[in-house]
RNA sequence: GCCCCCAUCGUCUAGCGGCUAGGACAGCGGCUUCUCAAGCCGUUAACCGGGGUUCGAUUCCCCGUGGGGGCGCCA
């Protein structure tokens, strides 16, 4: 058996969308499952949609993913590597044309209307197709025989020549797909269910080449969710794009995760699996025969199990990198604005110092980001997806951390004070306070739980007045992380406000 | 219109002729903790329909229906 050598051939055209992402990880699971080779080819044909930055993009998000390949361009050096390159099918115009010279030295390529035809051989007849509402020649030849990894035994017939060369010189994907997958020596060809139709005529180019054809796998596709209406998932789609992901601070091994289970299982129950463990798991048999729905709620479930587990030097190093980007993107829109709408602009620019200040002292922010961690934060609550909600995040969720300028939710705030008796506890805490030891998370809840046995009441009795005092909300981590947090200066001061308050 | 693929809870799926049809997400109910989460316990929910084959079909075959994809000088 010669070793494995597969490859994903994506175009940059748009964005990176996770059907792609998808296609990549089931080629790079099966190479390093099998030792193989992963291969990682730009085909970039279609100048006039091609642009760099998405082929960055590509570059950017595979690698983000932990999608590394074995030969392919080398971004960094502007290279190649492997010895099978160039990698860019843009820059493989020689290879193209002397395959076509193959073609034509056999008597299968011709030209016609200025572009150049594949011929199929067999018996010719003409006739009118409805579809395309014109006459037509067909060729009368037997079916292409697919024997589909994933599909089982396929019959497909080709009937009509097509085109391989454009008049404009240019070689088309069916073509340069499977010429560069002969050149490359690629073994096994794992891609979308949707290029099934197609795999005929590549068939019938290896048979025009001698080539013996590789191994097919057709994998399910990915559709919309039943809320997002019918048909497969597109770039247009929410969630579909993997940017998103990178942007909102997903784990990428939570969402490696989440999407080798589409389409994919290990046979039995498991479903949180370290990323060896998939590949020692992932084989043909595994994959599934039919399209899966995405589910965004399955992922941030994942990403939120990925995210309490999460090495929490890395997960404070990504809060630090989102405020410092928030706030870089703020300060731009601050610009942006500043003549058209100057208050939104003083808002941007508030918001942007605010982040500064947020992340200058290093050992609180850490302390405060940690507490979140311990939360599971880490999907939408955290790192929201709609930027124009741009102070959604972590920090309106630990602004009162930051700042004594914190929103009061007013509905929870009359929910609490209409329970038992909030001024007595406001001014029980405030007596307290200074005799409190504020060392240690449990020194406080002790001295709280001292303070309410001697009212004969309970903790809770202190605990949502307490916080709807310091932090304006009912929701947040232990009260006494944040009194310990906070210190006993702010929350003396922030205690005494709202009692004045109500 | 033609061709190809697919079909188990709302969703991802296990099942590979005999199962009380299992798990996970979402939902619902409860417990626990100082709130919100998380966690724990419980619970609702599925074999698309019709024919065969078979002692017996979710499982094999055929038809229908439904879903998806393709039918470019896009990839």
């Amino acid at each position: 058996m010669p070793p494995v050598r597969v490859r994903f051939a994506p175009s940059p055209t748009g964005f990176f969308h996770i059907g792609s992402a998808r296609t990549a990880l089931f080629n790079w699971l099966y190479a390093r499952h099998t030792g193989g080779v992963f291969i990682l080819r730009i085909e970039d044909t279609d100048q006039a949609r091609n642009s760099e930055e998405f082929l960055r993009l590509i570059y950017d998000s595979m690698r983000w993913l932990g999608l590394d390949w074995d030969e392919g361009p080398e971004p960094a050096t502007n290279g190649q590597r492997g010895a099978h390159g160039p990698y860019r099918q843009s820059q493989r115009a020689e290879t193209y044309r002397s395959y076509l010279q193959m073609l034509r030295d056999a008597g299968r390529a011709y030209d016609k209307d200025g572009a150049v035809w594949f011929k199929l051989e067999g018996e010719r007849y003409r006739t009118f197709d409805d579809h395309r509402k014109k006459e037509v020649e067909k060729v009368k030849c037997g079916p292409v025989v697919i024997e589909d990894q994933v599909r089982g035994r396929v019959e497909r017939m080709e009937d009509e020549d097509f085109v391989i060369f454009r008049s404009d010189g240019n070689p088309v994907f069916h073509f340069v797909n499977v010429v560069d997958d002969i050149a490359m020596n690629v073994t096994h060809v794992i891609r979308g269910e949707d290029h099934l139709s197609n795999t005929s005529k590549h068939v019938r180019l290896y048979e025009g080449f001698g080539a013996q054809p590789p191994v097919f796998a057709h994998i399910p596709l990915i559709l919309k969710s039943p809320e997002m209406g019918p048909g497969k998932m597109s770039k247009r789609d929410k969630g579909a794009l993997i940017e998103e992901y990178r942007q909102r601070y997903f784990l990428p091994e939570a969402v490696v995760n989440y999407l080798s289970l589409l389409g994919w299982n290990p046979g039995d129950d498991r479903e949180k699996m370290p990323i060896k463990e998939i590949e020692k798991l992932f084989d043909f048999p595994g994959i599934n025969q039919s399209n899966a729905k995405f589910d965004s709620r399955k992922l941030d479930h994942m990403n939120m199990l990925y995210t309490l587990e999460e090495d929490r030097d890395r997960y404070v190093e990504n809060a630090r990198e989102f405020a410092d980007e928030r706030g870089k993107f703020l300060e731009s829109q601050a610009k942006k604005l500043a003549e058209s709408h100057p208050e939104n602009a003083n808002i941007a620019r508030g918001n942007a110092a605010f982040l500064r200040e947020a992340v200058a002292d290093e050992s609180y922010f850490r302390n405060v980001v940690s507490l979140f961690r311990a939360k599971g934060f880490g999907t939408e609550a955290l790192f929201p997806s709609d930027p124009s909600k741009s102070f959604s995040d972590l920090f309106s969720a630990t602004v009162y951390f930051f700042s004594d300028e914190y929103p009061m939710n007013q509905e929870v705030k009359s929910k609490v004070l209409a329970k038992g008796d909030p001024k007595a506890r406001l001014d029980d805490l405030l007596q307290a306070l200074p005799g409190m030891d504020f060392s240690s998370d449990l020194a406080i809840e002790t001295a709280i739980k001292d303070l309410a046995t001697a009212k004969g009441l309970g903790f809770g009795d202190y605990q949502a007045v307490a916080r709807l005092a310091v932090t304006g909300t009912n929701a947040g981590p232990s009260i006494t992380s944040i009194f310990r947090l906070l210190g006993k200066v702010r929350v003396d001061r922030r205690l005494r406000q709202f009692r004045e308050s109500v």
